[in-house]
DNA sequence: GACAATGTTACAGT
DNA sequence: CACTGTAACATTGT
């Protein structure tokens, strides 16, 4: 499901709540998820008894993002390392007095979580963490310590923030015009910047004026100048929005983020452009559904 | 039933 | 080696 917004916004969202408040108790209830199968820790996988045995009584100290990544850490020095992937949820909800789940004024329905697709539920002091996630695509691992997610590999390879005071106009241009590749494999494939995913791609794309099945090095300077500035500036809208709660997105207190509503080429296949009312083009692209319009896109 | 869905990785093939 | 396409993970909705 989330791209950077998307989980920029879960972390934003989740921290006030679970900042000093301390883990009670922790169930899993599908073992793959904390096993790290399918996943960079394939060796040594830590049993499901251990994963809820080393959480419990630690006090939540931070959540930090790399990529699309979340890092929570405990004040002892423990931390999760987590991955939504395509559908994964992580909400917070507030228990009511007598030990049942808050619903008042709160944006979730009641009842709605816990559910069939919650696979790990944390018992906090004052409510539940839910991890959902429909497809089971995601993760969420344990580690000792922060140092050793960092030391494990898992960030291998992958490129800069797109706020990096190190991502530059200038570096992304050399970098771009490095690689032959199709434009969105190459955006999608987080090697030059994190966090773009089908979605902001093809809008980012859309809004720099630019086809994303072209080759990377095929663009002009001043195109990947205009690029550069619609990743970011795409992005940092969308995060002011909460992300785009296109599906299964939701944010850390159970609420939808604004941004779908103003997806310019997402999800609007064969309906006319926002910019010159031509109809916007549908098509295959590195597997993914791609949609620009022939006439603002070059 | 076929197909597609916000992500990532592995692998076969050109 | 560079790159492309496909499958896989598992489930739900159209």
């Amino acid at each position: 499901m989330p791209e950077l917004p998307e989980v920029e916004s879960v972390k934003t969202s989740l921290l006030p709540y679970l900042k000093g408040q301390k883990v009670k108790s922790v169930k899993v209830w599908y073992p793959k998820l904390v096993s790290g199968k399918g996943t960079k820790r394939d060796a040594d996988p830590l049993k499901v008894e251990e994963f809820e045995k080393e959480l419990e009584g630690e006090e939540f100290k931070g959540i930090t993002r790399r990529a699309k990544n979340l890092i929570i850490e405990f004040v002892s020095g423990k931390a999760l390392l987590i991955h939504l992937k395509m559908t994964g949820q992580l909400v917070y909800k507030e228990y009511r007095k007598g030990g049942d789940i808050a619903k008042g004024g709160h944006p979730i329905q009641e009842n709605e979580f816990p559910n069939k697709h919650t696979y790990i539920t944390f018992e906090l002091e004052k409510g539940q963490l839910l991890y959902n996630d429909v497809r089971m695509f995601g993760y969420v691992l344990y580690f000792p310590t922060v140092a050793e997610i960092m030391a494990g590999g898992h960030f291998d390879g992958l490129g800069l923030e797109p706020y990096d005071p190190v991502f530059t106009e200038e570096y992304f241009v050399k970098e771009m015009q490095k690689r032959r590749g199709v434009l969105k494999r190459v955006l999608m494939s987080q090697e030059v910047v994190v966090g773009l995913g089908n979605i902001y791609c093809d809008e980012a794309c859309f809004d720099a004026g630019v086809r994303p099945d072209r080759a990377a090095n095929d663009l002009s300077e001043e195109e990947l100048k205009r690029l550069y500035a619609s990743v970011r500036r795409i992005l940092e809208l969308a995060i002011e929005m909460g992300g785009s709660s296109v599906n299964d997105y939701l944010l850390g207190d159970g609420s939808k983020g604004n941004y779908a509503n103003y997806l310019k080429v997402y999800m609007r296949g064969g309906k006319s452009c926002v910019n010159c009312g031509g109809e916007l083009e549908k098509f295959k692209l590195n597997g993914r559904t791609t949609v620009v319009c022939e006439e603002c896109q070059k």
